[in-house]
DNA sequence: TTGTATGCGTTATCAT
DNA sequence: ATGATAACGCATACAA
């Protein structure tokens, strides 16, 4: 490791004024700076993080909460996207990436401790169903927070708009003949009521009534429960003419599903599903396209906003739109 | 943030005794030590990783190469599970986990001085094409380098076991009747070549001829490639009754183009993928499905044995063992 | 314009 | 069994 001192020795001068010409500071004279800079290049100088964190008390480290309990977002594409789009907008700021977990190390076992152990500047929260006491213990320590989709106390929110997002999509379905819909919803938690209060609402305003029969209650990213529900769905006596499932990936067990019960798509049946992830736009599929390109970018840019106003920043939140994707999935009729 | 020097003032002891005492010293008495780590606890005390580092030049975070230029191999399935697998790992032998990337920040702009800023104990090149330079400049440093499925001089390697891979896949296939196999590879380069040589190899050995026009070299994660080769194949005067694409993601774009033509899959000709992503198990893709829960262990586990081992450290190469699935897209002909 | 001195939080050595 | 002290690499207030 090449140090300050020993560029210091190299060039005859003091540490001081390595450290200054190296920051341009301007008080050095262009002459000495350049001379020190060419040795550090040479040398392969290369700063110490550690040694800077402690000076200054900022780590240009982000600290990343990323998993909900049993596996991490990085399973589900619709994170790891959003989770690609933050790192890439975060390093352009300068910021490096560290993935919290609260799992037991040096520091503790939960998120606060591993947090602070690393001195982070900021901390997103990208996932994380039940991650308010940690947020509030955060910001309660002085760590700006932004979080996505999920609404914290005093924290930053990027949230990606559902509700004109489901009722687009029933709009959508309903300007295309569509009055029977089925509709599979994902876990119960904040965005899924979210997601339920505009469905009805859409609904109510389009003077649709949906049967009990038609409203399924399933969970994200699990194909087997949608093609279950899907079965049941469709052997129902009237059975609808679309169906919504909670997610892009959940679709694919519908549609195995329906292709078992020798059910073509959208002859048979219209689908839409909601994410937009990569395989759905391969096979065409209808479905409201979430940005997680942009949802990414703002977190990043909003973290970074925070920790560089300190005290004085004042948290809020942005509404990210997304775009209905109108594939070849939903015919109509 | 509570210091050391401040519990050592609460409990009326030096910062050293503190420093024994939370690190399980032997020679401080077992009554000043609870009673230090109970004020420790009462005061919410948490470790600065950055002066641990700075002291111990242990930093206790690995970094990550995870990008090919382009895109983050957080937009590939396969990859995103192998880091999860990999940072769970990691973080059980307290391991953090930082992201490293070549743009430009604090550090330069290079995947080495960015190492080096971060003062990593190690490195894991899970996603990179062109990593070597990189890899040979960080053992140089005296930093250990663990690479997935690319080999670099002097690091340790885990690598898919592409070889039987592939020929239980050609196997499978041969033995359900098939003779007329097309192929579709991926970008040329280290995997993609071995996954060639085994192919040609496996079907000399069956006896099997391939025409040059069943052989198509595409694009991994590519459905719109995918989509045009399988159109070719298909209007062949001879078409393949098999297809085996480059990936699993590939053979959605296949399969749209097959629908698209009127043809169905396994009835009128089968398909095969590549990876097991989890889309394609919920379809009953026939694929070979990569250990990336095991690849990601392998990786964190020889990583940290690299880090331990210290300049005694000797590299190796493990060989991961991946299955074959046999979905319901190969049919017996 | 440059240098000196101090301290960030920690560990480790050596006295006591 | 405990404490004083130095050092890790760096930035900065202040002196020269």
């Amino acid at each position: 490791m090449v140090t300050l001192k020993m560029l210091a020795k190299e060039c005859g001068v003091s540490v001081a004024t390595v450290s200054k010409a190296l920051n341009g500071a301007s008080d050095i004279s262009a002459e000495t700076a350049l001379r020190i800079q060419k040795a550090a290049a040479e040398m392969g100088y290369t700063p110490c993080a550690a040694a800077r964190s402690l000076k200054t008390s900022r780590s240009h480290n982000i600290g990343v909460i990323f998993s909900d309990g049993t596996s991490s977002g990085l399973t589900h594409e619709h994170f790891a996207y959003i989770l690609n789009s933050f790192k890439r907008r975060a390093e352009e700021l300068s910021f490096d990436i560290t993935l919290i977990s609260d799992q037991p190390g040096p520091w503790g076992g939960d998120y606060v401790n591993h947090v602070r152990f690393r001195n982070c500047d900021g901390v997103a929260v990208l996932v994380a169903d039940n991650a308010a006491p940690t947020a509030q213990e955060l910001v309660r320590a002085g760590v700006p927070v932004v979080s996505v989709d999920y609404h914290f106390d005093n924290c930053s929110c990027i949230e990606s708009d559902n509700v004109s997002g489901i009722r687009e999509l029933v709009e959508y379905v309903y300007s295309q003949g569509h009055r029977k819909i089925a509709v599979i919803f994902g876990d119960d938690n904040v965005v899924t009521r979210i997601r339920m209060s505009s469905f009805f609402n859409t609904c109510t305003k389009l003077g649709l009534t949906i049967p009990e029969e038609y409203i399924c209650h399933g969970r994200y990213h699990s194909g087997e429960l949608s093609a279950r529900a899907t079965r049941r769905l469709m052997e129902l006596p009237e059975p609808p003419t679309c169906i919504l499932y909670p997610d892009d990936f959940s679709y694919f067990g519908g549609k195995q599903a329906l292709e078992d019960m020798c059910l073509s798509v959208p002859e048979d049946v219209s689908v839409a599903g909601y994410d937009g992830i990569s395989v759905g736009r391969v096979v065409s599929l209808t479905t409201v396209q979430q940005d997680t390109e942009a949802i990414g970018i703002a977190a990043a840019n909003e973290l970074a906003r925070a920790v560089e106003e300190g005290r004085g920043y004042l948290p809020r939140t942005q509404v990210i739109p997304c775009s209905l994707i109108t594939g070849a999935t939903v015919r109509k009729i």
